[in-house]
DNA sequence: CTTGTTGCAAATATTTTGCACCCAT
DNA sequence: ATGGGTGCAAAATATTTGCAACAAG
């Protein structure tokens, strides 16, 4: 599987479900993940985890700066590996497919805006919600 | 209070619940309030409304264009009134107070990625997390 | 009248927490 | 061994739905 090192400097213990979750994030077909999607992947591989661990999981990993939480519609907070870099998403809204993209044009003007309006930013969110045009999505879930 | 043509024209009867948070959103001093801020409200002027109504109504007025729904972070739900245009949000973090704002660039920037990665824009949601500079936040709680 | 609307309670959905047992160090 | 970690069940939070009573047109 994967070393540890991310987590004992984040003072977490190396144990199973917590090596699980992070080979899901770092080896897995989806970079965003809900809790769900986690819980079930695991139950898949045939392992046994209660769905209360993975969201404390979830949670520690957040808080040790290993993974980023968005928050999409739809209720459910999603997951995915804090690269460093920052970028928006895209989601598509036929199946459901994340990509990411950056825009530094973007970036600048909200540098401007929140200027001019008397505002230091801090962090911000932006997601584009739109259909596939290709004729097949090719994302299908 | 006002008139019931808004929900004539959205095919809703016009009931006390429903003009009354018709009212809350057109009069009341925030224009951004949550299922509870409006149930907790009207509670507060000696209304008898259910929170299941305060729900029902407020999906009710999204579904006919009255109300716009915003998903900040938090988990709830945000709605104000939809006033035909589009804007983002800048939200101070110091005190929660939400601003708005429209920049042409930004959204044409927007078009232009989501067309560049062959994606047809449905919708988006921009927010800015941001500190205030100036020397008192001028929207203390 | 007739159909839409409401309040209440119960059901969902998502996430958190209490607790006794288990395991990494 | 021992303190953190886990699974399970129950709780907490946000929202939806079934249903009988009720009210607008």
């Amino acid at each position: 599987m994967h070393q540890p090192e991310h987590l004992k400097s984040a003072g977490l213990k190396s144990t199973l479900p917590r090596l699980k979750v992070l080979d899901l994030f770092e080896n897995g077909k989806e970079r965003h993940l809900s809790a769900e999607d986690v819980y079930k992947q695991l139950l898949g591989s045939g392992e046994d985890v209660g769905l209360a661990t993975v969201y404390r999981v979830l949670t520690q990993f957040e808080q040790a700066g290993l993974l980023v939480r968005r928050h999409f519609e739809g209720g459910k907070s999603v997951f995915e590996l804090n690269k460093g870099d920052h970028h928006d998403h895209i989601v598509c809204l036929q199946c459901g497919h994340v990509e990411e993209f950056h825009d530094k044009a973007i970036e600048a003007r909200q540098e401007k805006v929140a200027t001019g309006l008397g505002f230091a930013i801090r962090d911000h969110s932006l997601q584009i919600y739109a259909d596939c045009t290709k004729k097949k999505c090719p994302h299908k879930r």
